[in-house]
DNA sequence: CATGAATGAGAATTCATTCAT
DNA sequence: TATGAATGAATTCTCATTCAT
């Protein structure tokens, strides 16, 4: 009998992560299309065939709902870029990685990228402020290994890592203001050639005094 | 008498014109701590001691506050810009020169820093998102020239315009969030060594070959 | 279960239509009251217990609220008039059972006969002028029916249509504005002797020549 | 020297009149524009070059002037129709001239013609209505008249007074609403025949049995 | 007297959140 | 647990009227 409750129970909690989810990937596109401020609790019911009530048995309140959809990004995001870096790489190595794996996944979620670099960071408390820091924070921890293995120069690895996520941003930025396609190849190539390959070859010109 | 008519003119214009500075400056403050949609007019009223009518009565509606508000801040910033390049000078040079004036400016208006880098660009039908594209626009004019006059490599000057200004608004985000003092010699030094020369060396890599 | 549903909807929508309905009423008693510009929507909300909420949820705005006013009260007011009207009678006799149902409604809704008397023609965009003038249509179209078939003499029926229409009106108007209480018959007496009559009594003269 | 202020207090409330007169005209174009509730007195002042100040030193209030207007125009009917008839003749023959009279100073009047049939009677605690309410007074008077003179046969004065006033009123406003030139003739001649005329001969037909 | 900026109560409307069913 | 009508505080904006200059 506890079996079966414990079943009962893990279905239902199953079932309601699911309803989450499709709550979500609504408000995702709505906030993106409209802004967080300008879509109401109404219109993301009404857009899933949810009751007002069903939502928020789902989430605290508008703003919960709010900070879920990032958590559950932001998460996503550190999952794919954890899952795509090979751990016995350089430290440099495994940061390209990583960009790619966020630039990548940005490109597959565009509505979500709209809203990280849109909202960004008046909304619910600064919240997309602190998710976009625990980002460039592993940026960061990578940066820093790649200084201890004097693979780059010594510099402040927190303004390095922010350096190159604002950039990496910049250039999603711009293709999304220009309505473009989001071309994981392209950012990269510009991170590269303007970003990471200059901080590796300060390193060189350093050794070559 | 039409001199008379014309100075008490020119004197209330005057003083209306200072009026709707107090009103900027006060919710230039507003708009910064608690975010565009969280400030009432009420609340921007009171924290001026002016009455909600003359708000009205010195602007259109919250709105066009706001707009005028950015408006304000981007004239005086590409004045500034402006009047601090030198002309005869190498297009690198003049860049050089822009980019320490804004950063100049942004450190001496925190709040202004704060709305530019934190409201961008949902509010107001995209404001702040085409305010900041005619920043943009300066630089890209400038590598472009620095392209034609052969000090950079040949690029796409969209992108590169786009990237050194999101490092740049980057480095300042890191100073705010942080609380700290904007120190445009820091924020200078770090866009010099990581963007600037970077771009320039590729040129000199370019030409050794 | 199909069929729960649809009685449940059933139910939503007579409450739904019944609440609107009180304060439709209720609505009805503040405008002949103090006028529509003099009734605020809290003031309306108040009277029948109802939230502001409610009122908004219920009707679109203040004007549709008025505009529904309207439209409910004449669509009762034609429903009326058209039952009580036998299709086989000449058309100067459907005339005057037009005239005396019409009448007759406006003594049993003395608040509504004071809005369409006193609010005409200024409000919401001229909507009490556009109902009236409906019903002048059909005042109208008994009169070219009774020219057509020789019962009057042929004139402009449009003329005669407001002739007749105003000149009840007024009458109604004077026990209004008197707080006596409308009598149908003695609105129909007059108009019978000073309207009716003597328009059918210069086809008679004309036919005596 | 009493003498002297004498002269200029004279000469001031003659401007004074003035410049009352110049602010009613205005007023009354847009009030029939616009309607009561929708001009303001701001907009009133800009139309004559007036200050705000000024309109409410020449009157007490919004609803002053709106109540200054219809004594003005009521003012001049009632003059006006005075001075055209003529005291010897019989009471019908002065009730025609008085008609007559109203409606060619209506024709002369089209913006007070409009507030006049407009906003009766809900603007200003019913003032049109009294003011209105004058004018049938005098139609009465002559109808009274006119009944103990054996012209007519004895009925309610007042009713019939109402009754004709009513009239002319919706012949009026059907030139008015069908934005079409008010012909004085043209009103007279359907007042003259369906409603004068036919008072009269129920008299005759009386008399003749 | 003239001015017109200043006032601020009051109006319409919205929307996150609750709770009876 | 689901529903969605109900709530009402909060927000933006207006405009008749006043009063310091």
């Amino acid at each position: 009998m506890v079996q079966q409750t414990s079943n009962s129970q893990r279905r239902r909690e199953l079932r309601r992560a699911q309803e989450r989810d499709v709550v979500l990937d609504a408000a995702s596109r709505l906030f993106a299309e409209h802004g967080y401020n300008e879509t109401g609790m109404t219109e993301i019911a009404k857009s899933v065939s949810f009751s007002v009530g069903k939502l928020y048995n789902l989430f605290e309140n508008k703003e919960d709902l709010f900070v879920s959809l990032v958590d559950d990004r932001m998460r996503q995001l550190v999952e794919v870029s954890a899952s795509t870096t090979d751990p016995n790489a350089s430290a440099m190595t495994r940061l390209r990685q990583r960009v790619r794996a966020a630039v990548t996944y940005f490109a597959d979620d565009p509505y979500f990228s709209r809203i990280f670099l849109s909202e960004y960071p008046s909304t619910a408390d600064g919240l997309l402020m602190k998710a976009s820091q625990h980002h460039v924070q592993i940026v960061q921890t990578c940066l820093q290994e790649a200084m201890d293995g004097g693979e780059i120069p010594i510099e402040d690895p927190a303004v390095l890592a922010n350096l190159i996520c604002t950039a990496v941003n910049g250039l999603l930025d711009q293709l999304i203001v220009d309505n473009r396609t989001i071309d994981p190849e392209w950012v990269m190539s510009y991170t590269e050639r303007f970003m990471l390959r200059p901080i590796e070859s300060q390193m060189q010109a350093h050794q070559a005094q």
